[in-house]
This record gives structure tokens, C-alpha cells and sequence, in this order.
DNA sequence: TACACCGCTTGACATTTTAAACCGGTGGGC
DNA sequence: GCCCACCGGTTTAAAATGTCAAGCGGTGTA
């Protein structure tokens, strides 16, 4: 409520901002999981299970709902596999649209290494990063 | 809680990925609102008040808990203005490794009014971009 | 036949975010 | 002095969101 600009409108959250892509943007890759999602399918197009491990720790109702809404936002592509015979495995590949957001996976990267290098002694830099 | 960056656990999720910094960068950005409240911030400091209006929709008891993490964390500051007199004012301020952030937001930014410019069912526009 | 993997879905549960009311204090108009 | 708006928050309970574990039909490998 104090943080309202003047809007006594029912809707409130967003709106009262005005509406402006960065704000949305912003909104779209806040979402868990999101960015890691994206940096993984960076690295190449994944099965369901495969790009859960890939994306380390998000279950699966989780994920599945992630992927819908990437979808209808168009960052990413579903394309069902249709392998010999019947068993169709389901491949999630990033559109033009979000292989752009490789930027935003660099910046992130960038500011990750500069700053927030305090390991934890026994873990080793893994790759696969 | 996966996502915790100071999880000395060696349990758990996020382990197996192997330990990483854009794997954590991203753990902290994706919490709601912080990267609202970065982007706020590299306008200028402010006040809480100030900042929740800016922001567009949190709400104290987020925001609170917000800036408290960030805190810890370095990327923001809080100074406690000792204005004229009694009336004490917080301040939040970027620290220089929040200020970093500039290129992701940029990054966000660029992507956002690339492919985001549709407009939302609902979503008015109104000014503050 | 048995067992591990595939891409999910379901339903119960835990965590996070939310609105709203409220606190003590300041500052201004009347 | 009284009223009321603003400051920086805290507290509550309820809603939204995310998670866990189990399970489904199906395949492929041994």
C-alpha cells in the first residue's frame, strides 16, 4: 500500500509502474529456475530428465511448468522427437529469441566470477560451468 | 533454500552441479524483486519509501528482507542519514560490486525492448520506463 | 522377466510473498 | 493544540508458489 504511487486501482503489483519491457523482462527471468534453464539449453538442446540434471536440483512439476511458460513467451522450443517407432522423446531448444538472452547469461557470468569467488575450501572449481 | 550461497552443507541439490559462481550469481538474482531493486538503485540512492515506489510493488516486509540480504552480500549499502536534527533517514546506496550489475541490467534491457514490446492483455502503460 | 531409463502428472506439503494493519516519530497546515 | 500525511519499518494470517515422492505408460538392455 505505501508503495503506491497514486493508484487506488484493485489490480495493484505491476501496473501502477507503468508497463515497459525491461520491467517485464525482468519479471520473466526473476522466475526460478529460469536463467538456469536457459544457460543450459545455452549449451545445446536437452531432453525433459536430461535438462533437469543439466539444470541441477529443479523437480519436474517444477520444470514442466517453467518449459509452458517459456514456450508461450517463445524463448523456447518444444519439438517431440518422433524416434523410430512409438517412444517420442521431447527436445526443449532455445528460439532466436532466447538464444539472445546469451548476453545476459555472459553479464551474469562476468559479475559471478569478479565477485563472488569465495569458494568453499574442498570444493573444487568443477567445469561443466 | 537451494539456492542459499552460504550453504556450507555439502548436501543436497545444488552440489552435484559442482560448485560454481554463475550458478550462485544466478541463485541471487533470481530472487523476486532484487534485480527491481538493483535497477532502482543504479538511478541513485534511496530511501526505503523511495525505493519500494521505485521498485514498483514490493512490499516492506519483502523489501526489508531483501535489502538485508543484499546487504550481507555487498552489492548494496545502508547509511543512516543523521539529518537536521532527530529524523533518521536510511539511505541505500549501490556498493561498487552492486554497481557491476549496470551490464546485466543492460543486458536485461536490451533483450527486453528487442523482443518484448507487445503489449500484455490488461497492462496499461503508463510513464516511468 | 527384471530393472533402469524416458517424459511427464498428481496430490500432499513446505516455503515465500502478500496485503493490511500497526508502531513510534517528524513536519506542516490550521 | 489537533489532524493528517509521511518516514522506516514490524507483525499477522492467508494466498501464491515451489517442492517432494510416488507413480503412470512406455521402451531398451540384459
Amino acid at each position: 500500500m505505501n508503495t503506491e504511487l497514486s493508484a487506488p486501482g484493485p489490480s495493484a503489483t505491476a501496473v501502477e509502474k507503468g508497463f515497459c519491457p525491461v520491467y517485464r523482462a525482468i519479471g520473466v527471468l526473476q522466475e526460478k529456475w529460469v536463467l538456469h534453464i536457459v544457460r543450459a539449453l545455452l549449451d545445446g538442446e536437452k531432453g525433459f530428465n536430461e535438462l533437469a540434471r543439466a539444470v541441477g536440483g529443479c523437480n519436474s512439476a517444477t520444470l514442466t511448468q517453467r518449459l509452458e511458460h517459456l514456450e508461450t513467451l517463445k524463448i523456447i522450443d518444444k519439438r517431440t522427437e518422433d524416434t523410430h517407432g512409438k517412444l517420442a522423446r521431447s527436445v526443449y531448444t532455445l528460439t532466436p529469441v532466447g538464444r539472445e538472452l546469451q548476453s545476459v547469461i555472459d553479464a551474469i557470468d562476468t559479475w559471478g566470477r569478479a565477485h563472488l569467488q569465495e569458494g568453499h575450501p574442498g570444493v573444487v572449481s568443477a567445469q561443466g560451468c
